[in-house]
DNA sequence: CAAGTGAACATGACACTGTCATACTCGTCA
DNA sequence: TGACGAGTATGACAGTGTCATGTTCACTTG
């Protein structure tokens, strides 16, 4: 949980730098590799050992560009949070209907679902050890801020006078998100039928904007 | 996460058991060290030999009264789940009102928020290698059931005609039970800030509420 | 009462983990 | 050509959960 002196891997698009010699394994691999890994065995099967086998290399490998298994972790969660972002905002711009606010969640549940180890290491502690770094999570607060935009959309659409609020907006996104998410948890956890989520969640958020206003 | 063979420990309420020598040390006290260390270090710092220190014994007892550290976990997992439903459900005898809906929900974050551990192994998968036993989980279905009474005693009091059908107290209950948990995901993760949740989740909820007849 | 039985406990060992110190390779630059 | 330094490899260390083995000892049975 050593942050100092890790180098950001962000910066090393250069392959030649100040001189040094350059990389002969690229950090990408290690990453993929890890990503595999993880889809196969679960965060237990993805240990550094394993790691640095499956791409060839020494277990150093790891510590060279990330600085432990912690700094991997970050990377990770870099790289499965954009996925989920990506996913989530791919569905159009807003539109400010109902309709479009309930793609936008439905959109971010099957994500969810379709990689559960990302949303598992974005929003939950898989690791005992590990705590996320701080610049790993500023792709969390990105995500929240297209929910705020779609939801600020609606209050624009939907309100009787004069232009929303941003605190509204704010207000409206975080309970709207909030609904899905705890949708996702319930039925991952194994408490909700899945097949029956995707139309009860619909009818949560339609009643929370049919009722917002009250 | 071998099952077989293993004793559950909730059939040794009678020490003396088919002739087998009463165990002279409880399985409460190594239940109640992992607590403890839980609380202290997390579950990173909850192991088997740590407990056995705390406890002033040997490693194998861990071993003995609950089949290794996934029994352990198991039992870990009932008295704090059990711990969640008491909170939630200590607040009264279900009114109807809507403030009494309001009421349950907020002792519930404020449980996930007073024992995070608690919240973590029942909601989330915070050991990698371990996943929950089958009898665990009942605890999770039992304190749904309470939900699904507060929600169909709302709709009592709420219907125009007639006794609303228990599948929509159902759905009710899920929806405000995934809201309630949606808030605590994002409050864990830092999306949130603590000091404005209840306020956001009371309105998301009493949105919910006014909007589901709609 | 004495022998036997078997559960509880203790201990050493094994494979595994992340991490670090150290040694080695080898491209780059003075 | 020599020094420098980044990248890589390797051995070691303190941990982890788990299991095989040995010991203790209360209780049952002959």
């Amino acid at each position: 949980m050593d942050d100092a002196g890790v180098a950001d891997s962000a910066d090393r698009s250069d392959p030649i730098e100040r001189g040094g010699r350059s990389p002969s394994v690229s950090a990408d691999a290690v990453v993929d590799a890890a990503e595999v890994l993880l889809a196969e065995a679960g965060f237990d099967g993805m240990s550094v050992r394993r790691i640095a086998d499956a791409v060839g290399v020494s277990r150093q490998v790891v510590y060279t560009h990330f600085g432990g298994m912690d700094g991997l972790l970050d990377e990770l969660h870099r790289r499965l949070s954009q996925r989920l972002i990506d996913a989530a905002t791919s569905v159009s711009e807003p539109t400010g209907t109902t309709a479009h606010l309930l793609a936008a969640t439905a959109g971010y549940r099957s994500v969810a679902r379709r990689w559960p180890d990302a949303y598992q290491l974005v929003f939950e502690r898989p690791v005992a050890d590990y705590s996320i770094g701080p610049d790993a999570e500023r792709f969390g607060l990105e995500s929240f801020g297209h929910v705020v935009d779609a939801a600020e959309a609606w209050l624009r659409v939907t309100a009787e006078v004069g232009r929303p609020r941003r605190s509204d907006a704010i207000d409206l996104a975080r309970a709207v998100w909030s609904t899905a998410h705890g949708f996702v948890v319930l039925e991952r956890v194994g408490f909700a039928d899945p097949s029956d989520t995707d139309r009860l969640c619909d009818r949560a958020i339609r009643a929370i904007l049919a009722g917002w206003h009250a």
